[in-house]
DNA sequence: TTCGTCATGTAATGGGTTACATGATTAC
DNA sequence: GTAATCATGTAACCCATTACATGACGAA
């Protein structure tokens, strides 16, 4: 797609990602074209739905090349040393209907055990701080304390699920194709 | 206190805040010593608990001006339009215990109104799109989507605490001083 | 004697934002 | 005719990090 339908969805679609703005994302889809992971296709048009005419500026349509591909699923596969922070966990998670489910599993109980010894660090500081602090600096601490508590149980439930091979949700039970090697169970494309 | 034991505060007692790095910390000390809300005190040493002569580096001790501490309560005090921001809101939270029962009300409701706009959007494009992405993605967003929900339902219990007047944990209750024209009464030191 | 911690600082770098420039098209 | 949205892009800037430099002290 083009950069500015990119952005659009980045914002709107996935709630997690902040939207990067174009004085991000055009430079860096530059760069990624410059590396040959992404081939511009200054598409004139291809499928005008009622098409009127030319029309706007000209949209500078992305495709992910046959190496930008094998280097995104690498990216996916192989997790890096801080893999499991945050944003990076966000990142991979979203692409997870992408990955084989050994993959999935290391990722997520590679974030889970991230966010376990933070636990550990949490309490033992809550603990060593406890009586010098404010009734609302320690209302803070517990609080967060409680988000990553309950981020652990949901990785729990989903490591749970990925290990018995099930769909999580109710959700859409459509039939469709690409995906490696994992006899497509259970993130596959919900779309019709 | 000094750089040093500052920045292992933030990053031990308040789990939240993550931690300046030195070359964030020291540079930042040094302008708000230039704006004049710090001065330095190169103390030599004023209560050494059993103390071994002069010892180690120069400690520079800040201390908050008079005109520093005013800046201050006016920071937390008058709320710009980003101030219900995710981390805008925890720092102004971290320093509730110095402020008055209204700015806290304001900054909590504010805050409350700003996950509720973005709750909104969520479940908008939630709608919109969910049928086009797959299980992992949906999972990714209605987890966010509870986080947030989950926050609200907190902001609420901070609310009605604040405005029934009341502590809303167990914890310390001794007395102490200090607080600028609120009775002292929920955000005082537990300080003994 | 070497390692970890205390303690302060600087320079290079990184990754992102804001604000701006451009211009056509659609909706009110 | 005026505003919003589509669409791409650049330059200036901001904030923070990393890596490094320096040096003394205490503990193994």
């Amino acid at each position: 797609m083009h950069g500015y339908e990119l952005r659009k969805r980045l914002n709107t679609s996935l709630g997690v990602f902040r939207a990067f703005s174009y004085g991000t994302l055009y430079p860096c889809l530059k760069t990624l074209v410059i590396q040959g992971w992404l081939i511009e296709e200054t598409a004139a048009d291809s499928d005008p739905p009622a098409a009127p005419l030319a029309g706007r500026r000209a949209k500078i349509v992305y495709r992910l090349t046959a190496a930008g591909k094998e280097h995104f699923e690498e990216l996916l596969a192989h997790s890096g040393p801080d893999a499991w922070e945050d944003e990076h966990f966000a990142a991979r998670f979203a692409f997870f209907g992408q990955t084989s489910k050994d993959v999935r599993m290391r990722v997520l109980e590679g974030r889970r055990s991230r966010l376990e010894e933070r636990l550990e660090k949490m309490r033992a500081s809550l603990a060593r701080t406890r009586e010098r602090l404010d009734d609302y600096t320690l209302e803070l601490q517990r609080h967060g304390m409680e988000s990553v508590e309950r981020e652990v149980r949901w990785l729990n439930e989903l490591i749970e699920t990925e290990r018995t091979g099930r769909v999580e949700r109710p959700s859409a039970e459509h039939e469709h194709d690409n995906n490696q090697e994992n006899g497509g169970r259970p993130g596959d494309r919900g779309t019709a």
